[in-house]
DNA sequence: CATGAATGAGAATTCATTCAT
DNA sequence: CATGAATGAATTCTCATTCAT
């Protein structure tokens, strides 16, 4: 059978804009959003800058359709992670899930963070389609660990953001060189102590209660 | 006696310095550093553009000396906050003080946080200069009362980074229109729930110990 | 018999090429010659890009083959009326016939217009293929009936190009909105007084000889 | 007495902004408005390319400048004109007048014509502020050679018109090369033919009344 | 020191044209 | 011949920075 050359060619475009997009990441991460000129990104992709515009409408369309690609990846990889009951077990997981995806995903994502400080679509889009997904999940869990009575009843959605916010500083903290003192921790007790802090708390046991 | 014409001098340079730089705060908050053009904050500063130059070396530079002078008000506000014994004082403090500095100063910290993904100067700066300060009192009291016997012993670096990140994410939702559940939330709901979340942990009592 | 296939071929390309300088003429007179683009003609005439330039050789030459086409239809059109013996009754055929054409056409000649002030090889192709053969014949009549005494001597070359000038100018005003006052003239109205101001003059009748 | 700043600066600015125009006008006579380029127009006015944007909104704008600096000159001509009694002699200074703005201005106003096709603003502008002007005077006269029963009474809006075209027309054929027989037309005669055309008619004597 | 006009490097984007399939 | 993706030269406009007054 001859192949479909509607097919044929959708792959082709799509491969096309996935090399593009690739090249738009790479020298987004190295120099920024601003710094990032169309002819760098078209040489770093390997194609004429002209070639941009015959995927994407603009600059900024290459920062969205990359919040789109990460979105999509950051999902695809929660959804295999099934929860487990224990929940010192699920915060562990979640934890260290999220240290390995910004690893890999945190030079992307730096640029993309930069701009949603200027632009309310990027940042709307960046909440709904990587951060929501992603959180959501993790709220349904710790909803359900609340109505076994695992957990003490508190709010999902601030405990989540919490969460996430403590990961994040934490994550940068100890990727970056900003305080040498991260030098001392291991990711693996950062994500120890990050998960006694939330589970157990800060105060000694019989001043609970 | 006369006034010293060398401290005249001084002082109306360090005023003219000041009120260039409220121009350029002024314009960043509205329009974020890239989209801020010279012309506008020599407008909003009510100096003609070259005057800029006589007291900042280009445009990066008002970024720069925006940090210096938001390290210094929030190190100036710290330093009158006394500690009080109970954690719970301390932490409810620690946060309403983050959320009121956040409400004042966050619409001039948003331009530049925005730079620090590309700027690894800035990004030290910003850490060195207005976290590091900050967030270094808290550590103290922290491992005070662990010392004390008060709190668990973990790691006040790390608890710290988590608790200005968690503050930090909920704040930010709370103050944009990203989710709206958080409009439910009263501010000082957010924070009972952050210093309960802290101290006493997600752990139901009796699994703990 | 068999179609002629060299016939039949060449018959293909001539529609083809019909095709596309009818895309041409659409976009053209839509948005003007250079805020046509190409793949906005060949979408417009139902082929792709590529294939424009396999029967012509750039954007330009698709401007020349209208004015070929134009020149071939208005002089089509010329031929088949036959001068009438009264000087009133063929100016106002004249009259007429070039408000109907520039009715039809104006849309089609106004790009061409336009470009004539900057290309001197259109321009002198529009002369003397569209303005020449057009006016030529006129300009004939005119002379037969001076030679038979029913017009004053005068030189027909001039009175052709002041007849045109004086139709074109008041066409165009009477066919766009820009001077109000051109609304309360019908078109037949508009030719009665031109056609008496070239036969009768201004002058009162009195006042002449 | 020292002499006033501000009015030295206003001079400067009016000055520099003639000096663009001009450049501009150049340019655009020479190639056309598409075909020239903001750094031509720099390079001919003797500014760098930022200094025409201190000036002049964008290209088009330069355009629009010129259709007022034109309309100025030529009403400014017209106004010192003052009307002769006798129709005859009126004509004639009129076409002679227009001959010699179109030999001073034709250059200049080419690029203008172009754009009329596609701009519709532009159009209107012209209309309003170059044509009207300059016309509106003429059919006052003719308006009023008719109240006075010298001219027969005709709507001056459709003659002015007529005569503009026509005089346009043989203006433009005289000062090209278009048509190889206008070299043996002075052109006096040119004039002297079109004021007789409008005045007398084409019609013999004895065929009027 | 203050001014703001002048500068010109630089950047995003467009589009006529080519050419491999 | 038809196609349309790829090309990259060309263009307008912006704006941080300089410097003569």
């Amino acid at each position: 059978m001859l192949p479909d050359p509607v097919d044929f060619k959708e792959q082709m475009a799509e491969a096309r804009r996935n090399q593009i997009l690739m090249g738009a990441a790479q020298v987004f991460s190295e120099k920024g959003f601003h710094k990032s000129t169309t002819k760098e990104i078209a040489k770093a992709a390997g194609v004429a800058e002209g070639t941009i515009y015959n995927y994407f409408d603009n600059k900024r369309d290459l920062l969205l359709a990359m919040i789109d690609l990460i979105g999509a990846q950051s999902l695809k990889r929660l959804i295999t992670t099934d929860p487990p009951d224990d929940p010192r077990q699920l915060l562990t997981n979640v934890m260290r899930d999220r240290f390995q995806l910004a690893q890999e995903w945190g030079p992307h994502m730096a640029p993309i963070f930069a701009e949603i400080f200027n632009d309310e679509e990027l940042r709307e889009m960046l909440y709904q389609q990587v951060f929501m997904p992603v959180i959501g999940h993790i709220e349904d869990h710790i909803q359900q660990l609340i109505d076994a009575g695992r957990l003490r009843p508190m709010d999902p959605v601030i405990v989540t953001r919490a969460m996430l916010g403590a990961i994040t500083v934490n994550l940068a903290l100890k990727l970056s060189n900003l305080d040498p003192r991260y030098e001392n921790f291991s990711i693996e007790s950062v994500i120890e102590q990050l998960v006694s802090l939330f589970l157990d708390g800060l105060l000694v046991d019989d001043a609970k209660g």
